[in-house]
DNA sequence: TGACAAAACTAATCTAATTAGGTAAAATAT
DNA sequence: ATATTTTACCTAATTAGATTAGTTTTGTCA
């Protein structure tokens, strides 16, 4: 009988796998287990808690979505740069709802290694931002009203809370839209109030 | 020795007590039942698990917040009421962190009593755009974007995610500005597209 | 080959939710 | 007022899941 050979990356992994097919409430430590062939006390060699595990979980999701947005970002710039960044964003989450999940809820204890990992796209941003010559307290004000659209917009609807028909992706436009309009408002003001 | 006689807004109440001083990963049975002077078996007379208990403390706390957003809204119109809203808004889970927290992560499962639950909310809001003639599909977008945004920049300022040293409320108030503004460009256009 | 570290195991412990079944206070009906 | 029923609360037991202790196995490297 040979040893599996885990790793943190297999992990979490497979724990990506999991959370995105069954949820992340729906995690143990028994059915990550089960899924890598290997009982639940053997994770520890590995992680020294489930918490632990989560919040590495969370960070790995971090790197990934910043890998993708900072993609979508080549050899654009201003206006179809940010909506192209704000599509991969809406793209990726959609795509890994279990694993944003846990990216939101995981990151309350330790905020360093979470600031760390989102700063590298928080940067990217900041780039593509400097075309439009924003004052320094603009542009601070505008990372954070796009990140909090982006975060709002995605978790209303991975919690389905746009009840009716209208398109998820024309308002998601509609929003990014406006957005870049009153971004249009600062620019070139280098001394902004 | 007699009764305590408890209800399920006692209970109610002081959960949320709890929750917004300790945290809502905190909360347990044996905490809250201890808080009320109870055995924790003794909570199943008026809930039936935990989850049901959590799912009624989140619609506990949308209905407070409707509260507040509507009382904001009186008496006001356009621009004023929406700032005054928003602002509600931003106040009341400022106050109420670890309910807040609830209200966000108990909607999974359950969403059609969410949506009752917020329901006036939304009718509050749409009551106060009909001021500005939008189209109709104009008129969902506008609701979506403005969630969107109250949504994502509480979660981002609860979890300490804006690093620096720039003003929580002139990012909040500057971003409230931008989707004004958005709001104006589409005002009395009857037929958008 | 032999020794060490690491990865896996089994068995046991702990904590928290939940269930079962009993008792007594309160509410209701006669 | 008394009898009956309901129900809020209790204790004790069960279950599920994370975690810990201690052991065995396996791979690596001197």
């Amino acid at each position: 009988m040979s040893r599996i050979g885990l790793t943190k990356d297999i992990i979490l992994q497979s724990a990506m796998e999991i959370v995105d097919k069954i949820g992340a409430e729906n995690l143990t430590l028994k059915v990550l287990a089960d899924k890598l062939g290997v009982r639940s006390p053997s994770l520890y060699n590995h992680f020294n808690s489930l918490s632990d595990l989560l919040t590495a979980l969370m960070l790995y999701g971090w790197k990934q979505l910043e890998y993708r947005v900072m993609q979508a970002a080549i050899g654009k710039s201003k206006d179809d740069a940010i909506k192209s960044m704000c599509a991969a964003y809406l793209n990726f989450t959609l795509e890994h709802l279990g694993l944003f999940n846990i990216m939101q809820s995981y990151n309350q204890h330790i905020s360093q290694e979470t600031i760390a990992a989102t700063s590298g796209l928080i940067e990217t941003i900041r780039q593509v931002l400097s075309a439009y010559n924003l004052s320094e307290k603009y542009e601070v004000h505008t990372i954070r009203v796009f990140r909090s659209f982006l975060q709002g917009y995605v978790y209303l609807v991975q919690h389905d809370s746009f009840g009716n028909s209208v398109s998820i992706r024309d308002s998601f436009n509609v929003g990014v839209g406006i957005l870049l309009k009153g971004l249009k408002e600062n620019e070139n003001i280098k001394l902004g109030k």
